[in-house]
DNA sequence: GCGCAATCTTGCGCAGTGTGCAATCTCGCG
DNA sequence: CGCGAGATTGCACACTGCGCAAGATTGCGC
């Protein structure tokens, strides 16, 4: 019920974490309805009376129904983006085998709500669209840190061109997986995706490493 | 005015031909208007006008503006992935060379349509999401016709990771270049593409390959 | 505790949207 | 020519996104 919710422990004041909490809710009540009732058939309205909100203020937090949904996805991804602050930690180590690492780090939960979303976009190509665009989004903040670790621009294309990649694949690794494995283990999906993370060659993103 | 109308000349019966003719004018003035305008300031009633059609038939043709754009985009795909099914008429060459050699393929107008929409994006998360999860639709679609080629299964994981890389690739190269670059030559952003095309490592494509 | 200012929430109103439905129009075909 | 399938349209209605202003809540200095 709260599991969403854990994410936003920040020690900010209380009025900030109020917020951050109100938007936790809302998004996670939002998932919950959608799974149980279909996308389609959930109005904002719903999700608001859920969370105990006025439609009005589901509005002053979210554009609409997939950004909810989307923010869910990220708040979701923010325990692996957390941990790619930790990237260059293993310098010994290649690229490849700490993002890999970085994947096993992630909690079973993480990977449950992934698939969850997974299974609500398939048939709504405007929740697909959305949660794609979460992911982008995700992959900005994800860049940040880890630029900063290999010490080139967080713009540098090379670099945005890897990340990407590795963020695509998960992605349709985790489509994939919902789509002819739904019922297996999470550690299978993981394994699905550590083998197929690991045919992405990341030399180069090595090369940017060893030359700082 | 007519350069995306161009792409669907099929020697379908009058009655098919019309329909995708109505698409390509919604799709186009679309474009046209939101280029002019500013996405958000176009309404659904203002495209359909401008095409000749009333607001009700334009939602016959797409659920909504974004999709509108996004099909706009598609079409503008299918010059590229037409030529993706000589994937392995090159077959001494190595997958990137036929990938590059696909790219260098495409006319410049596709590349102009491309930068235009990559513009409008920008600023419009909505319109992100949408044409984002195109690309996915074009990679479906591209997907089959190299499977077929390669002999293996149009489901095959390692296949999907493998395309879905090169076509975020493209996308985040274009969006790089329109963010910093956007007075080049396109000839440049062409040379972008298929130097960080290269970097993607798609020897384990090549070894499907070989296995036929 | 008190009161003020900043901030959040809410209801209302309105333009825009998505869609089922039924009437009408168009066009291909016999 | 006339029929029938299919395309277009207007209408109605629920839902949405958002500006606005009133009201509630909270943080803070005293």
């Amino acid at each position: 019920m709260t599991a969403l919710t854990e994410y936003t422990r920040t020690s900010a004041g209380r009025r900030e974490r109020k917020k951050a909490t109100t938007r936790a809710i809302l998004a996670e009540k939002a998932i919950e309805l959608c799974l149980q009732r279909g996308y389609s058939s959930v109005t904002v309205s719903d999700i608001a009376d859920a969370a105990g909100v006025s439609r009005r203020t589901f509005s002053n937090y979210f554009a609409n129904k997939a950004e909810c949904l989307a923010s869910a996805a990220q708040s979701n991804s923010d325990v692996i983006i957390a941990e790619s602050s930790g990237f260059t930690a293993y310098s010994e180590a290649s690229s490849i085998t700490a993002v890999q690492r970085m994947l096993r780090g992630a909690p079973e939960r993480f990977w449950i709500v992934c698939t969850e979303l997974a299974e609500l976009m398939q048939d709504e190509p405007e929740l697909e669209a959305y949660l794609r665009a979460g992911d982008l989004a995700n992959v900005e903040r994800a860049i940040e840190p880890i630029a900063i670790e290999l010490g080139v621009s967080p713009e540098n294309l090379t670099l945005r061109v890897a990340i990407g990649a590795i963020a695509n694949c998960i992605h349709t690794c985790i489509l994939h997986w919902v789509k002819h494995n739904r019922d297996g283990e999470i550690a299978d999906l993981l394994t699905l995706i550590t083998d197929h993370v690991a045919l992405i060659d990341l030399s180069w993103l090595d090369q940017l490493r060893s030359r700082t």
